[in-house]
DNA sequence: TATGAATGAGAGTTCATTCAT
DNA sequence: AATGAATGAACTCTCATTCAT
């Protein structure tokens, strides 16, 4: 459930992961806690400046541990989609098909719904590589998931994987919509979501994005990261 | 469904709304088109400079037509929010009223669907008075499109006109999600959405939020536009 | 004499005021003198474009030193008063009462003589709150000199020290006229105005500002500096 | 006394001064009644737009009328010289030649202590045709002012016209300082300056300057009106 | 001729990123 | 390794000036 964050932003390429110094690994935590501060309360407008100063550091360090404000972000996206991933082997293994789905949701949402920055750059994802990484750690347990509901026809037969990943990116929108004074509204409509899954809601005209489809959609360049600009000269 | 905007940012005092000279509607026309665009495709992070290029023209005339940035936002979501209204109006009077509850769902997703740039100030604007005024004029034909729905047992009866702006916001991420290449993605979600306001469905634990509280919930700065500042001329 | 001008426009919080580094320090102190040469050759209208140019330092690095323009302008005037008001306080101390009076006018022209920015900040300047330390610091030397000048009926009864603060606004204005081709032209105009402050000139009809009014008249918003805008980063 | 402005900008070089149609006449004068009002209010910052809506007129017709803004400013300060070149001219004549110099130096000062933006013109001055056409037409009442008193030994052999410049500079500056509030303090610094050029004051160790001197330094570029910057393109 | 819409250079200011200390 | 000063491109907005209507 912790972090399996390890290697520093300076460690090029295929370096073979050597440990940080004890040092080094908790300025790396601090500052990606200070993001999540900063960021979970003003969102990814916030600046690096305002990042580094909540951690206690200087922006220089920042970026000797992240090569750019994007890679921080991706950092703490990654280091999130870790406990999702957790939660969704661990909901995988229950014994209650549904009651694996149900606790998959509300383990994300409760991670998430807490968190504006954190949405926003979950949705705005750029970096495809990375985001192909995160794809490939959550199928397999989100596949089964969704398999072992099927099977037991606790929903459709046209349900898949990527319809949970779009219900999360929902709920999501309901939890910006509440926002810290309603916390909870996404959990009104987390029923209402599944209620549509279930063998007795119509199938939908439209059928879900496979697995590949739902990569591409979501690397698709949508939210307002500039393009690289290139680096000031002096 | 008539365009709302009709004075350009130079009408200070209280002229009384002359209309514009041809060319200058037309290039008003040219901007808005070329805000929703750029907006649409980037977010609301473009630059004015980007849209004014697009439109062809000079910074200084979208200046004339805007008063600032935000002006223009906020122009774009009137136009919209007029065609909304509208659709809602008109859906609030058909015979059918799960009809009238659909057809509004999908005009007021047709609508926003493909515009990122529209999804984000609606969701993040923060001007609390012109919301009010959006929220104004829906609420009436929302309201009689909810209590139809009720009074003809086809949703239950926790069913609250907040939770139709809800699913909007919903649906909108969706949009997001399928991007330009699969916009239709939406409406998998919609029957989904409707499904769990059916009677069958479980009342969820967590109330819907009512008029008051969404008119809060949705004012409160949440997308960093920052704050209008008084203009430096002195 | 020494400059009062000590912390950083970063230095947001409560930081205990840590000395800058030694190259900040010297940038700087590049900044003030650039920007000296460049408001007293332009005026005030001059951009901090050109004075970071002259200085041989990015724009970025004026605001670093100074949160805007205006501080900037602020630090210029600040640096001189301390020296006038030094001036000032050794002048009340001359055993000629009436030497000291001369020695504070030609300290005060000689600083101000030279520098074209500084006299439309010193005249124009709008923060009342920074005005009135001004106020604060010169008014009891000042009174002192005029005090003594009284006392020792070198001067009419009538004169007050507002008079002295109206003559050397004066005679800024003939450095002004003189400009660089004839500096010393002040020179000859303040035994001018001297005459008409002793015993046997004629008593003026109008009376002189007492305190309160000369600092209002001053703190009056008479040249065009915007308000200080709040930051749009929000 | 009134204006003697008769040809319009648009009349290049030499044209044999053809007098303007009746309403572009008037006009020219509302835009220049505008200008005053507008530059005295907010200073020579504010903007032709101001003042061609002040006006009631639109600033395509202003630059019909003046070249440019500096133009304008122009006018405004060749209209008042027109005043005061009347004062002078009757100042002159009058029997008692000191009452002829108080009598002047109060035209005068009565026409520009009203007026901020008309002292800003005046000192910032930046054609120097122009100002060579002004001093052609003050330099000999003024003479002739300045000739009298000293025959009549009321000042000091060694006061020159350009004294009289200055000492209205000066006290141009003590309105500036007295504003809106104390409209009338330059009274009390006139009998002050005045007083030093009696006979029985010490001559001062500077030296006037001579007419080819003021006539220099006056038209030295020294108030913050930008080069003229190439036309825009577009 | 009069109008006011259009233009774009330029001003103040911010912030991601680099680099000297 | 850490720091934070420096950089400059980019952004929003203004206004003198031009030009189509």
């Amino acid at each position: 459930m912790t972090s399996a964050i390890e290697r520093p932003a300076v460690a090029e390429e295929d370096a073979p992961a050597r440990p940080l110094r004890k040092d080094a690994a908790r300025n790396r935590e601090l500052l990606i806690a200070a993001a999540r501060e900063v960021f979970a309360r003003r969102g990814i407008e916030a600046s690096l400046d305002d990042v580094a100063r909540r951690a206690g550091l200087g922006v220089g360090t920042a970026y000797r541990h992240f090569a750019n404000k994007y890679e921080l972000l991706t950092a703490l996206m990654t280091q999130t989609i870790d406990e999702i991933v957790a939660q969704a082997e661990y909901a995988a293994t229950m014994d209650d098909p549904w009651e694996g789905l149900v606790t998959f949701l509300e383990a994300a949402l409760t991670v998430q719904a807490k968190d504006r920055g954190l949405r926003e750059v979950l949705m705005g994802v750029h970096d495809p590589e990375k985001l192909e990484q995160v794809h490939d750690r959550i199928a397999a347990p989100l596949d089964e998931i969704v398999r072992r509901a099927k099977r037991a026809r606790l929903v459709r037969r046209d349900v898949e994987p990527s319809d949970v990943g779009v219900i999360i990116g929902m709920l999501c929108t309901v939890a910006d919509i509440g926002g810290d004074e309603h916390p909870e509204l996404w959990r009104r409509y987390l029923p209402l979501c599944l209620e549509g899954l279930k063998p007795g809601a119509p199938k939908p005209a439209v059928k879900a994005l496979d697995e590949a489809q739902i990569r591409r959609a979501m690397a698709t360049h949508k939210h307002g990261f500039p393009e690289r600009r290139p680096s000031p000269s002096g």
